[in-house]
DNA sequence: CCCCATGTTCGACA
DNA sequence: GTGTCGAACATGGG
């Protein structure tokens, strides 16, 4: 589930959490999303910690303790955060709880793709600080993008859109709304775009990381229908630019949905 | 029972 | 070495 904007909000979650010390800490050591992680230390070290902050960048999630600990989340597919008052009694898929004073933060995640990590230090642990530039940042230019398309020059735009090392935070249906709002084919090569469709792709991953954040981002408000998202999933499906179908098919190894009638692939 | 799933990684292969 | 593709991971829902 969780893209971009969808981490933001879960990142959100757990805020009524900082400035609360970590009674106790409750997690399944042999679940696989602590596969990375030193459950005896995190443990020992969350113990008795304050919340003191928390990061997004990408799907990735930060969260500082005092004493220089870091807790690190990625939801997989299925992860999400919650914040539950006490007490509250974990369920089957409630891996990892942190019992604070007066609330329980709670991550649960039912298909395990999830992961997390942990470290200690002063200073951000390094794996976060070479996370690649903020898609919103000015870090991430348009030559940067001409740059990476070029290396990948013989892979279909639609698996380029989802590679982290360039585009953090972009998904699934992030990737469709993006090249359907381009009126790129999501099988055109990398390598086949105009300086000018580059542009238009550049300014377009933009304006969908802007717009999913203010409406998603905030407190998940429910997408306009202007947007290829309402209608990815629906049973004949209409897009809202052409009025022709949409149709869906497997694209760089994910179900992609595109309007043929706005998206035509080249030569 | 069958198929599908808003993600990442690893091994096979060109 | 570089780049691409499909399978695998584990579970639930339609």
């Amino acid at each position: 589930m969780p893209e971009l904007a969808e981490v933001e909000y879960y990142r959100k979650q757990w805020d009524p959490g900082i400035g609360g010390e970590v009674g106790r800490v409750r997690l399944h050591p042999a679940a696989r999303i602590f596969r990375d992680c030193d459950t005896k230390l995190l443990e020992r070290a969350l113990t008795g910690a304050v919340l003191e902050q928390s990061l997004a960048h990408g799907k990735q999630m930060l969260f500082g303790f005092s004493g220089g600990a870091w807790l690190g989340v990625h939801l997989g597919m299925t992860g999400k955060l919650f914040c539950e008052p006490r007490p509250y009694a974990p369920g089957k898929h409630d891996h990892l709880v942190l019992e604070l004073p007066e609330h329980v933060l709670v991550f649960y995640d039912a298909r395990l793709f999830g992961r997390v990590r942990f470290d200690q230090g002063p200073e951000l642990p390094e794996w976060w600080q070479a996370l690649p530039p903020d898609l919103l940042s000015d870090a991430f230019t348009q030559e940067a993008l001409q740059q990476f398309l070029k290396r990948r020059a013989r892979s279909p735009l639609k698996a380029v859109l989802l590679m982290q090392e360039r585009f953090p935070g972009i998904g699934n249906w992030m990737a469709d709304e993006i090249l359907w709002r381009a009126a790129l084919h999501p099988s055109t090569r990398a390598g086949q775009l105009s300086a000018r469709e580059v542009g238009k792709l550049y300014a377009t991953i933009r304006e969908v990381c802007a717009d999913a954040m203010q409406v998603i981002g905030t407190d998940w408000g429910e997408p306009p229908p202007s947007w290829l998202f309402t209608h990815r999933w629906e049973d004949g499906g209409t897009c809202p630019k052409t009025g022709q179908p949409l149709v869906r098919e497997t694209i760089g190894g994910r179900t992609t949905c595109y309007s043929p009638a706005r998206q035509k692939l080249k030569g």
